[in-house]
DNA sequence: CTGAAAGCGCTTACAG
DNA sequence: CTGAAAGCGCTTACAG
């Protein structure tokens, strides 16, 4: 690999001469600044990024925390981040942690060791004492989806307003026995939706039937057995509540092998919908999660958090998105 | 952030033997030994991995280069590179090219550039040249699920033994009426998968009915444009194959929407399975493709590489996979 | 308009 | 067993 001084030496200048003009950084004459155009194309250089990060500080580069990618929503995120991380000249840098704070712990610690500028996290909630650690060490940080820290700043959607809208649906529609498939309750999406869900059946005075996970969540399996535990709780079930989409596909497939129908028997609803639900045999009516905004709210404010001066970074804040009920065929 | 200057000033030894400490590389007293580990703590010093990879030439960090990710089989491969790179001590730097030759060049120029010791990449087959330079330049290079320069190590499935037995599998059960959803033959794997299918036509002396995607194929707007393509070229089908899982998704809801059972009318079966297919309400029979071993054996395969001395490099090694059928209850 | 020099934070022969 | 020095590939005041 040519390096600045194999340009400087072939284009009979010194390298910083040959930096300013790749920089741009001065003016440099035109006729020295073909040189080493010339130069650069025929010993075909690329500049170092590491020497120029360890240099000027910056590396340009944003790690992604998130528990996992595949069915979620955090894989339409990822996808977003990266999009617009690109459009703004970063690079990212994917961790997945598979909600394992052992895992995160890891990702974390070596994600701080000058490989990034900053780290957009939708964490476990077992390391905060680390991640403001990073935050306070000068790294920006940004949660997604799960905002387990106040002093952090944050991307979210309103999940209690979520889960409240979905019941009121529901009832709208004539429903009576609302069961509702969650996750762990330390996760503020899950916290937040059952709050919704809890409130609203309040109002209504309707009996609760709620299944909440102790570990993840977000498999099919769980949702699977879940599905049959509400059932089996209320063999009158007249809809489901599923936190996310793939234990709202796997409620559906217990209701199919029980012989019920969907709508008709039960119908059912996912709270965090995103690309999936529109694509299955029985399309899956959902709260859909502006992921692709989400994504691009955070990169934008963390990217204006590492551009900015020292002395003028901006505040923590927290933006909530609203999510969107679609209706498809399942309720 | 702590340097390697401050915990040296702070435990009062030159900043050589705090490296030499901390990295284990020769021996140290004891108890200068205590004292740097003591000033480690007290600073809360993490290294510079910048300038740790400027000095050795090493960043530890592995380019992923792939079309897309969600609800394709790159989500499941991407996750199993990302575990099995952390075992090894590697980062990944995830960039998805939307199989956009024009973002995969700027992706790899990125990459090239300091970035990376290696990258894996499942490529769009149209910077052949630039792939081959960055390789030339010092950079090990692993070409995923799409083999598209010979001169380039490869591990993939075997795609044309994956359609031409499903073809046989199909005719077993009595189709005579095979449509098959492809992708752009310009990419190996849907090139492989139509000789494995005209070849078991051939054979059986049967009818070709097959879409071929001039862009994109994994989508599920494709698959469900394509499924009715098919059956306008014959009402009559009794057999969909499709190239990925997304398709075959597309295929089974227009089947349903026509008012056709599946499997009873018509059978449908994927040629890429990755984690979805049995999750589905009319769950997917499906060529396995092992998205877990290819992730694995790529990383594995590309870290020897770059952990080899200059002059001893493994030569290029092309990896084939076989798919496995699973049956399901689709077909 | 362009050089020479210092330095980003580390590692590693070279001495002793 | 440990320092002092050079250097990885860049950028950026400082001169001129």
């Amino acid at each position: 690999m040519a390096t600045l001084k194999d340009v400087a030496k072939l284009a009979c200048v010194d390298v910083s001469t040959v930096s300013r003009a790749l920089n741009n950084t001065s003016y440099v004459h035109p006729d020295t600044k073909a040189r080493i155009f010339e130069a650069v194309k025929t010993l075909s250089y690329h500049p170092n990024v590491l020497a120029k990060g360890l240099r000027k500080g910056k590396r340009h580069t944003l790690g992604v925390v998130i528990p996992f990618s595949q069915l979620t929503i955090f894989a339409d995120i990822v996808q977003s981040i990266e999009t617009e991380a690109r459009k703004l000249g970063y690079s990212t840098l994917l961790c997945h942690t598979e909600d394992d704070p052992e895992i995160e712990r890891h990702s974390l610690n070596r994600l701080r060791n000058g490989f990034v500028d900053g780290i957009i996290i939708a964490s476990t909630g077992q390391n905060g004492h680390l991640l403001r650690d990073i935050h306070a060490s000068g790294i920006a940080v940004m949660q997604i989806i799960r905002k387990q820290e106040k002093s952090l700043s944050s991307v979210v959607a309103d999940y209690k307003s979520c889960a409240y809208e979905t019941v009121n649906y529901l009832v709208a529609k004539g429903c009576q026995n609302i069961g509702f498939i969650n996750g762990n309750m330390h996760l503020a999406p899950y916290k937040g939706r059952y709050e919704g869900y809890e409130k609203a059946l309040n109002e209504h005075s309707l009996p609760k039937y709620c299944v909440i996970a102790n570990g993840n969540c977000n498999s099919f399996d769980y949702g699977y057995q879940s599905a049959i535990d509400l059932l089996d709780q209320n063999p009158r079930l007249d809809a489901i509540m599923a936190a996310v989409d793939i234990q709202g596909m796997a409620a559906i497939r217990v209701l199919k092998e029980k012989g019920l129908n969907v709508p008709k028997d039960v119908k059912v609803v996912s709270l965090t919908g995103h690309s999936i639900g529109g694509l299955l045999e029985t399309s899956m009516t959902s709260q859909e999660i502006p992921a692709k905004d989400i994504g691009q709210m955070a990169v934008n404010m963390i990217v204006k958090d590492i551009d900015a001066p020292e002395n003028e970074k901006p505040s923590v804040q927290h933006l909530v998105f609203n999510a969107v009920m679609i209706e498809r065929e399942s309720s």
